[in-house]
DNA sequence: CGGTACTTTGAGGCGGCTCAAGTCGAGTGG
DNA sequence: CCACTCGACTTGAGCCGCCTCAAAGTACCG
């Protein structure tokens, strides 16, 4: 605890976000220079996370605009009854609770999948700088569109792929990412449980592991617990896009 | 055509957005007088749209900003296989396509189901006022994370509810927003066709018919073809509670 | 009225869920 | 360092809901 105070404080004194690794990837590359510079004021750098900890609950309002800079996190939303339903997985330079924005109000909570750091925009000085800059303004409206069509695109396929499909696009997916992260695509460790990849995927935890039983059976992949090995990319795009027309679910259009 | 043409002009006389009947669910309520005068002056009102014709295609860029003044517009997004993905039924009040806003083109198209009238800001018109006012900034992210939080409503129903479950707050859901512009509750039109609600749910035709029939059998509903009847609100409110729980799925959480 | 598109209904099969045992692996205490 | 434990993961058997295929019924439009 001690530590971690330690470390909140020393964020302030670090890189600025023209020298940070994630540059690339983050929002900040998007911002006029004086918009940087005024960010770099700003910006609470490498606040620490720990594994299961959450970032922020369901409900509560948001306090500060928040980036990934290493490890991972998982958010969720919980259904009427109760149950966690996981609507996404933010890798480093991914901006998280975007979609409190609006209302003010977390509508899921987000935990850290492992011990990671964020970066945090204090929310006032964050709104602040919005109503300044109608160019960060359509910044955050294209990252929130941009969020919008994953979504939307999750509801493809949780809702109309077989499960094969559903898992393959899963790995597909997470090594694209994790590649452009500097990571190698064919080899990586998924730093989520099987029942969170469950979840997300609209599937039961017995047949994520009976899928990638499967795939492993059949040389596609290589699956030690969370570290998975691609042993052959192209099959794997194979099984993705099959997105349908085999087992159910096709007819309408 | 010719009729078409001259009801476009006849548009720009009509009368100012406060005294319209959809004001109250109007994006355009949340404005400011003065920027609502401006409104005023660049509004095209009550453009027809046939049944069937597209508002605008996928891939096209946008054009202007639109709100559904009468009737209803079905949107949708074509899978890699060609396939239709119907992402929403938009009904009068309510503004279609704001998910080209960020990238400036349609990700999907919008075709009206019957016939229709809209409101529409030339998008030139609408960029400068966003440039303008921070206010009608914050309304846009507004109105973007609500549908953010619709779509993940829906990624809920369609990935983990069973059929009945989800035709149910289908119902449900239509009957409340038709309400909602002074419409009986318990008796209503669907304005789409079966396929349309399929596609929608992430079901088959015949699954939803047969949820349609199975819950007429119960006297929970009345159904004639595109007309339904509400029978018994609360019964049709348990269905859609039931959430799952019931037929297959839940473990994760 | 005849055609076409939409809807309903039925019979059967299959994918994924449920339930129930294992097996594996990391952390703990003897 | 090993035995133990507990949670995570895997594997198997059986069942159920929804999809598929097929055909009949119904409404709309020329």
């Amino acid at each position: 605890m001690a530590d971690k105070h330690l470390l909140r404080e020393v964020g302030h004194l670090e890189t600025r976000c023209e020298d940070c690794a994630l540059f690339s990837l983050c929002f900040a590359q998007d911002l006029s220079k004086e918009e940087r510079d005024l960010l770099n004021t700003i910006l609470k750098r490498q606040q620490p996370v720990e594994r299961n900890e959450h970032l922020y609950h369901g409900g509560q309002s948001l306090k500060s605009v928040t980036v990934v800079r290493s490890g991972s996190v998982k958010a969720y939303q919980l259904s009427n009854d109760g149950d966690e339903i996981v609507s996404g997985f933010y890798l480093p330079g991914e901006i998280i609770g975007l979609d409190a924005l609006a209302s003010g109000k977390h509508p899921g909570g987000a935990v850290a999948l492992e011990d990671s750091r964020t970066c945090e925009i204090p929310l006032k000085d964050f709104i602040r700088m919005l109503h300044g800059s109608p160019r960060l303004n359509q910044v955050m409206l294209n990252l929130l569109s941009e969020e919008m069509a994953e979504t939307r695109e999750l509801l493809l396929v949780v809702g109309r792929l077989d499960a094969r499909t559903r898992v393959a696009l899963f790995l597909l997916t997470m090594s694209r990412r994790l590649s452009r992260r500097n990571q190698d695509p064919d080899q990586f460790r998924l730093t989520m449980d099987r029942r969170d990849i469950a979840n997300y995927l609209g599937l039961t935890i017995e047949t994520v592991s009976r899928t990638l039983s499967a795939l492993q059976r059949e040389k596609v992949i290589e699956v030690h617990g969370k570290l998975v090995n691609v042993l052959d990319q192209n099959r794997l795009r194979e099984q993705a896009a099959k997105t349908v027309d085999a087992g159910q679910q096709r007819r309408s259009a």
